[in-house]
RNA sequence: GUCCCAGUAGCUCAGCGGAUAGAGCGGCUGCCUUCUAAGCAGCGGGCCGGGGGUUCGAAUCCCUCCUGGGACGCCA
């Protein structure tokens, strides 16, 4: 028998998980895959084929329905090596496989694959699982406790959140949710620049503003921020303060109404991204950096590891002795650090000085390019690269019908995350952003946005749900006790179907917090939902048929336990009434 | 010029080594005396950008070309 190889040792604990009644069990494709592994292990041991390295099984789950609830492709695999025909592999491997009480059989199948299915009293007891152990039945123990950071949006708080920053910040949201789930320690952070040229010109252009508020002339400075929002944040500064910053050097006003106005834009931003259900445990500032010099220091341990050179004036991370294409300046002839530099010194303090296991970064794909040296930069840290994750989002284009929209917070041009909110509503907008994956650029018509509302599949979710919830209402309204409801009455094929669907949940939160591709529960969700209105349709619930009824208003609360809980993953609501 | 992402139904997108390629929207046709019709059932719709390869098997992996987006600063 072959021995497993570490690697498949370690994916075995990957897939336990914890929370249901009877203690500790396993993923149930998990527990799929060890059986064929079983199954393979014992075939060669009888001789029924040569013994060679059992290759990668892997199980998947079938689009059509007569091939089972699993399928396995191994004999297919094997042939070649062990010189048969993949069905007679497949057809000496059957019987050798346990069947234990998940299972009912296995099949060969042309070509040669292997289709499981498993035993209908497995799937009907899921239900009792389901409503014993409520939304704890979607966690899985990928995480094992150990500490993950996911930093998202971080948008420079030199203005409001417009819709491009809405994508990462649903994506980032919905990713500490499922990581959660799965067994995560979670942080979610917000990087505050707040150092940095960028934030000069905010500071000079609010200061304009200010002036022009209170009547003098003022011209905002070359390139400065010409939004109407900041027109608007000097009026309330005014009423706020009167005109005693006009009455200050300009230096000390600047520095002033600065800092009032990068404390109005981090709450305008706060209080946007509340509103689509986005929010953070920690805001970490980046001047704090340089206060508390952790900067310096990030700086001296690449000096020491031999990465700095001094050249033209400037200092360099020499990254091209790490194998990129071109050295980093890190702090500039003129002696100011880069924001590379900050950043450097930023994923230090993540790992060495909050040692996070794990770091997930959300950026725009317009930061791509900076990925290469940022892992460079780790690296050169002394710190594991593969612990840090950085997802690009791509962009996202903005079109009002067949105009483009061209968003330049500089130029005052924004469509705002406010904006989105108020006519998309923030089930949808979360819904729709979340929908596709991030490496796909996407187009988002605000015209076809709102029109699609009423049509939009966030409603298709949301209205399973508000249906289970209204057949509940009635149940108890009528007195109906159904804790003794029998799950071997769920025979019918929509009931099985449903029930197929609700046990996919631990499995796909287990994928999700693997690929850390969420897009994947907006599909999920509304399969489950299709599941629902069929089952709906078919099997009237509440009955005269007391034993019926029981077994159903079962099914129905678990499946409005597992509804609710990929809406709540996704940060939508699960309303009761619609 | 180099690097990253994408190209799948009329539109927006899933699928990323398995069996006859899917969903929503839009179009057409049926279904409300029964727990919500924001629902269900059905019809139509595709050289999976082109061309080569690898494989028992390719929308999926490799090469190449085309198209669109992004990145290549002592900006962030």
């Amino acid at each position: 028998m072959q021995a497993p190889s570490p690697n498949e040792l370690d994916c075995s604990k990957l897939f336990t998980w914890a929370d249901t009644s009877d203690g500790v069990s396993m993923l149930i494709t998990e527990q799929v895959r060890q059986r064929i592994l079983q199954a393979a292990a014992e075939a060669q041991a009888k001789g029924l084929f040569p013994a060679i390295a059992t290759p990668e099984v892997q199980v998947e789950r079938p689009s059509k329905e007569e091939h089972g609830d699993f399928a396995c492709s191994l004999p297919l695999k094997l042939a070649r090596a062990v010189r048969m025909n993949p069905m007679e592999i497949a057809r000496r491997l059957v019987p050798m496989v346990p069947l234990g009480e998940e299972m009912e059989k296995v099949e060969a199948a042309p070509p040669g694959f292997l289709n499981i299915f498993l035993r209908e009293s497995w799937l009907q007891r899921q239900v009792d699982a389901i409503v014993e152990a409520g939304p704890a039945y979607s966690n899985v123990d990928a995480g094992q406790g150990h500490r993950v950071q996911v930093e998202f949006v971080s948008v420079n708080p030199t203005g409001p959140v417009h819709v491009g920053h809405t994508r990462g910040a649903v994506l980032g949201s919905t990713l500490a949710n499922v990581l959660k789930a799965a067994g995560y320690q979670v942080t979610r952070e917000y990087y505050i620049n707040d150092a940095g040229n960028q934030m000069e010109l905010f500071y000079a252009s609010l200061y304009a503003r200010y002036l022009q508020a209170v009547g003098q002339d003022a011209q905002l400075p070359n390139g400065g921020y010409q939004g109407a929002y900041l027109v608007d944040e000097a009026k309330e500064i005014v009423a706020a303060h009167g005109d005693r910053f006009a009455k200050m050097s300009r230096e000390q006003a600047i520095r002033e109404v600065g800092e009032l106005g990068l404390r109005r834009m981090l709450e305008v931003i706060r209080q946007d991204l509340a509103a689509i259900g986005v929010e953070f445990d920690q805001w970490f500032s980046e001047k704090g950096l340089f206060e508390s010099s952790q900067y310096q220091r990030t700086v001296e341990l690449l000096r020491q590891g031999g990465h700095l050179a001094e050249r033209e004036g400037a200092i360099w991370f020499v990254s091209t002795a790490l194998g990129e294409d071109k050295d980093n300046v890190m702090v500039r002839s003129n002696g100011l650090p880069t924001y590379f530099a900050s950043d450097a010194a930023y994923h230090y303090n993540k790992f060495a000085v909050r040692g996070f296991d794990r770091v997930i970064n959300i950026w725009g794909a317009d930061h791509q390019g900076h990925v290469p040296r940022l892992k460079a930069v780790v690296g050169a840290l002394g710190l594991e690269p593969s612990r840090l994750t950085v997802i690009i989002a791509q962009m996202v284009a903005l079109k009002r019908g067949n105009e483009r929209v061209k968003a330049s917070k500089r130029k005052g041009e924004i469509v705002t995350l406010r904006d989105l909110v108020a006519e998309v509503g923030p089930d949808a907008c979360r819904f729709f952003f979340l929908a596709r994956s991030p490496e796909s650029q996407m187009e988002f018509d605000l015209e076809l946005a709102q029109k699609q509302s009423q049509e939009n599949p966030v409603y298709y979710v949301q209205y399973a749900h508000a249906r289970i919830a209204g057949i509940l209402r009635n149940a108890e309204e009528q007195g109906l006790d159904f804790r003794r409801g029998d799950v071997a009455l769920l025979r019918a094929p929509e009931e099985m179907a449903l029930i197929r669907k609700l046990v996919l949940l631990p499995e796909l939160v287990q994928s999700v917090a693997d690929t850390l591709q969420p897009h994947h529960l907006p599909h999920y969700a509304t399969e489950l939902a299709t599941a629902f209105h069929w089952f709906y349709d078919h099997c009237r619930v509440i009955t005269d048929d007391p034993a019926l009824t029981s077994a159903r208003l079962k099914l129905v609360e678990a499946s409005g336990v597992i509804l609710a809980r990929s809406l709540e993953l996704m940060g939508v609501s699960a309303p009761q009434r619609m």
